[in-house]
DNA sequence: ACATGTGAACTGCTTCACAGCG
DNA sequence: CGCTGTGAAGCAGTTCACATGT
């Protein structure tokens, strides 16, 4: 199949969202327009993303929000559970083991690692955090689909190579890095920092012109 | 000045991280080529990324590492902090909270703020969590550069409405869903659910080949 | 009549390739 | 000579506009 775009699947996350709400609300069907709006983008934009994969709607109509949801589903692969392991059991790693909303749509946590030997073994809440090294062996009774890393960048690239080894073939980076994983594994990094980076500079281009920003310049205020 | 793309403005902030690492590491001069290949990209994008600020190299010989270091932190407007509240004491807030990297980076957490009765006057670590109808009137006083949201996805749109009236104008969102905001508010959204789902696309898409699928095919394990 | 599905036009980011300069 | 800085070319994603089907 075609390459899909990384924004037309991201866009059909978000679609699926709106159409459960949707269903929720009782109405059965919806126009491109109405998800367009929920969704922050147009019309167009919505059609194309739906046509890469197939003809969904009826003509004059729209599309019915259960078999489109349905289809969605399936487009994504969410038909089934995917398996996810935390590592690295710091203080993101744990709010994220104790996140329901993973579990709730369909990504259940199955365990911690950490590659701290003062740290494996030790509760973490439900978990036992278990030593990294174990994932490969762990990994052979009860493979794991995707790997969340949640550890310091000077260790992120050493332990995402460990979780490679270890066969998980998707992974979803916490770290400030760019790591580098080979192609038959996928990932996605969500970078904090550089996110607030990209705030600073949008706040600084505007000029920072309120009031509060008086308190900056002179710290004799 | 001309509108800087969002994507040359997150590899400022990815060249900026390996610039510090560089200049820790003793070296004082920079090619393109090798910050290129830290960064996971091309000289030329490195190039091409830095020249819509001006010319910072020397040509034959590459960069100045601090030099640049400096270039960056101006262009990205990190030469002053940036005043952090996290609005919504629930797991994830809590652990942004207490992560030390924001500040370390130039973005301390000032305050945390709930809607939610029973948390508000609460402790939260070394915070008190202050009731989010307070956040215009604190604003006064302390103006917040930027707010975190991280609460559920339900009251999101409603929190950030709150939010922009009390005169935030950035905003770094958990919430999972498309969230509106007035054109002088820059807004970034984490969504994890969307992220997890683009590496469920990623693995079905792939076939999901390897043994441990069968586990989930065949319950019969 | 109405909303989808889609080729064509457009926009904007990335890559190329080389002139320019230290 | 080496590496930067940058127009030009290439490519990918978005928007337009309308033919198509109900």
């Amino acid at each position: 199949m075609k390459r899909v775009a990384d924004s037309t699947v991201r866009r059909l996350s978000l679609y699926l969202r709106y159409l459960e709400d949707f269903a929720a609300s009782g109405s059965s069907t919806i126009s491109s327009e109405e998800l367009a709006s929920r969704a922050g983008t147009t019309s167009a934009q919505v059609r194309k993303d739906l046509s890469v994969f197939g003809s969904f709607g009826k003509r004059g109509l729209g599309y019915d929000v259960a078999e489109l949801t349905q289809k969605l589903r399936e487009i994504l692969g969410l038909e089934h559970e995917w398996r996810v392991v935390i590592v690295g059991a710091g203080k993101i790693g744990g709010a994220l083991a104790l996140y329901r909303g993973f579990r709730q749509r369909g990504f259940p946590v199955v365990a911690v690692y950490d590659s701290d030997p003062r740290k494996v073994g030790s509760m973490f809440e439900s978990f036992v955090v278990r030593d990294i090294a174990s994932l490969a062996a762990d990994n052979r009774r009860e493979p794991a689909d995707i790997a969340i890393l949640t550890v310091p960048a000077e260790s992120a690239q050493e332990v995402l190579d460990q979780v490679v080894a270890a066969g998980v073939r998707a992974v979803l980076n916490f770290a400030p890095v760019q790591l580098h994983a080979p192609d038959h594994v996928t990932m996605k990094t969500v970078n904090m920092a550089m996110e607030l980076e990209g705030l600073s500079f949008a706040l600084k281009s505007l000029g920072n012109r309120e009031s509060g920003s008086a308190h900056r310049r002179a710290k004799t205020g």
